[in-house]
DNA sequence: ATTCATGCAAAGCCTTTGCAAAAGT
DNA sequence: ACTTTTGCAAAGGCTTTGCATGAAT
């Protein structure tokens, strides 16, 4: 993999707020450092990073989110806005064994993903 | 909501074989009944009735699938070979308040999707 | 020099929708 | 009669790909 810096770019934007963009929002973003980017250079280069495990994407019904942090954490998906949050808080799941031992294969991951209302939601509704 | 002979074919289909078949993939059991239905009929179908919360849709990136089971289980997606299988071992996640305490939230759905190698696909890379 | 990255446009895939005809109540 | 359902074809949205050009080593 040569260097380049539209590749740079996106992971900077990844870096830079992490508010799980699409890959739309990244290309819009790193259009505003190099206005001649296409979509299918960001996605190219989205699925590039992921192979290499260096960004993660969160499976998202149809409109694929990426998210540069690729330590063990959960997502939290708002019903209401659509957001993606991170959940950082351990999480311990109890009967893995048991799930494993029934359908008799292995289980590399668990994947968690909350979905809810968050914060601001319930505010606006409560208003 | 009428009563219609190919809706009843799709619940047919999703109780007859619950490997959790695609849009397409239940439009082609249905045509050994009904050779004219078309995928359109189906996918509005199937819409309508996760609506109604008698079916459940399993986000799976992109290709959907449908499971007739609504009942509180976990899946399992085989890496290898793409099938997806149910688990009812009982599972226990802790510390979701510290994670809902986290976002401030209010988390309505723990979904919890496994992803490894099946039984099956295990067995044929030992071969 | 050779290899990889890019932009553009086109195609791909899954899903939804508009419309007129058919089926259900 | 009136309303929902259907088939067809077309459109939609997101993502991938072919190809020639341009950048990186």
């Amino acid at each position: 993999m040569k260097h380049s810096h539209k590749r740079d770019a996106i992971c900077e934007v990844l870096k830079a707020k992490r508010d799980h963009p699409t890959a739309d929002m990244i290309c819009e973003r790193v259009r505003e450092k190099y206005p001649e980017i296409s979509l299918a250079t960001v996605y190219r280069n989205l699925s590039q990073l992921c192979s290499d495990g260096a960004i993660i994407k969160i499976g998202a019904a149809g409109r694929e989110r990426y998210d540069i942090d690729t330590s063990d954490h959960t997502h939290f998906f708002c019903e209401a806005c659509g957001e993606v949050y991170d959940i950082f808080s351990p999480l311990e799941l109890y009967g893995l064994a048991n799930a494993e031992c029934e359908i008799g294969g292995k289980i590399n991951f668990a994947h968690i993903t909350f979905r809810g209302q968050c914060k601001n939601c319930i505010r606006k509704e409560n208003n």
